[in-house]
DNA sequence: TTTCAATTCGACCGAGTGGTCCAAAATTGA
DNA sequence: TCAATTTTGGACCACTCGGTCGAATTGAAA
């Protein structure tokens, strides 16, 4: 039962957006009166935090994965501009721009986010025995920044220049994987939540 | 009074978000009755609408200077990581997420802001003989990620990493305002990233 | 001073909000 | 079967929402 009006709360935050995720709507959404959230969460605070929660731990999961992956650079790439993500992930941040408690939730996993791309790419270099010229967290910044604008401005319906830039990014990974490496497919996830943004 | 009205919304959508920018509370804000609001504005969109156009033409105010200053991409880059406009942006998208009108808009506004910073970057390249390895265009788009990112953070109470990326930006800069005469001209930020650093 | 448009106000509408209380069911596990 | 857990239904509270209507008030020009 949590699990369903978790489903429908990300649900109407994604169609609907923050401003109309209400405790009804939401309980409407799973086909459950009003009064069952109160009982499972005791407010909508605490049911938007549950959801953030989930949301964060589930892109944990996907980012762990691409740890172990191979190519972990490519597959943080491509966990992290996953377009599902971002739309969840903007919804919450502005969300909690106004909200103590999700604001200092999402800066939690944020930096946990952060160390698992850091620890994941420092490790892929030392394997390969590459010198980087940035170092591993400018590469998880630049990367996360990225992805984000590509997404974001692709939801607008802005492309000019995404071309040049997937380029780019694929030369950076041409490189990343230069020692001799076998194929790897990476899945692609939905539903990310890359660190609030 | 259209202004007065502007501001007040302007501040109620930075300090409490949109889902808190009603009609009454603005009209609150600026010490009128919510009446006046349909009176000036017909309805709660086009106020948000206007106020939208109204922040979005200031940015690109702010933008033509960058342009003519003398050192443009420094400019940009301040007018870009501004925090004060990164607050309103954000509320504006999420709100644009769910609201046809308001994405429009947006889409318009963001091609030609890029437009203008592209055409600043290619003019001061150009002016100084200094041929880029990264295209105008991707030097904007990643100076935009990399500002939005930060600032986005730095909300957050985020700041690991961001004095190596403002150190980044800075040795930049360094570059693009240096007079192009020597042969290798690897911009920081680009020849790290296409030399897989 | 009159006139007329611009502006403001009070009252109202139907609907939705988070949240609570309680009694009646339905479901479950022992 | 019995008891505990879960779920619903209904009513309620005080409040806010976007929006409308018509009457009252202002202010400036004639």
């Amino acid at each position: 039962m949590r699990v369903k009006l978790l489903d429908a709360a990300e649900a109407v935050l994604r169609e609907e957006g923050y401003a109309a995720a209400s405790v009804r709507r939401i309980a409407n959404k799973a086909g459950i009166t009003h009064q069952a959230v109160f009982y499972y969460f005791g407010s909508q605070e605490e049911l938007l935090l549950a959801l953030y929660r989930r949301s964060a731990d589930q892109h944990l999961e996907r980012l762990q994965d691409a740890l172990n992956s191979d190519r972990p650079i490519r597959a943080i790439w491509d966990v992290v501009r996953d377009p599902g993500a971002t739309g969840l992930g903007l919804e919450i941040m502005a969300l909690a721009n106004h909200n103590d408690a999700v604001r200092a939730e999402i800066a939690e996993y944020a930096e946990k986010f952060r160390a698992l791309e850091v620890a994941a790419i420092e490790k892929h270099l030392a394997d390969r025995g590459i010198t980087p010229r940035l170092s591993p967290q400018m590469v998880s910044i630049l990367t996360n920044a990225l992805a984000r604008l590509l997404v974001q401005e692709s939801v607008l319906g802005i492309t000019t220049g995404h071309e040049e830039a997937e380029a780019l990014v694929e030369a950076s990974f041409a490189h990343f994987e230069s020692r001799g490496e076998s194929e790897s497919h990476v899945e692609p996830v939905v539903g990310a939540l890359s660190e609030g943004g």
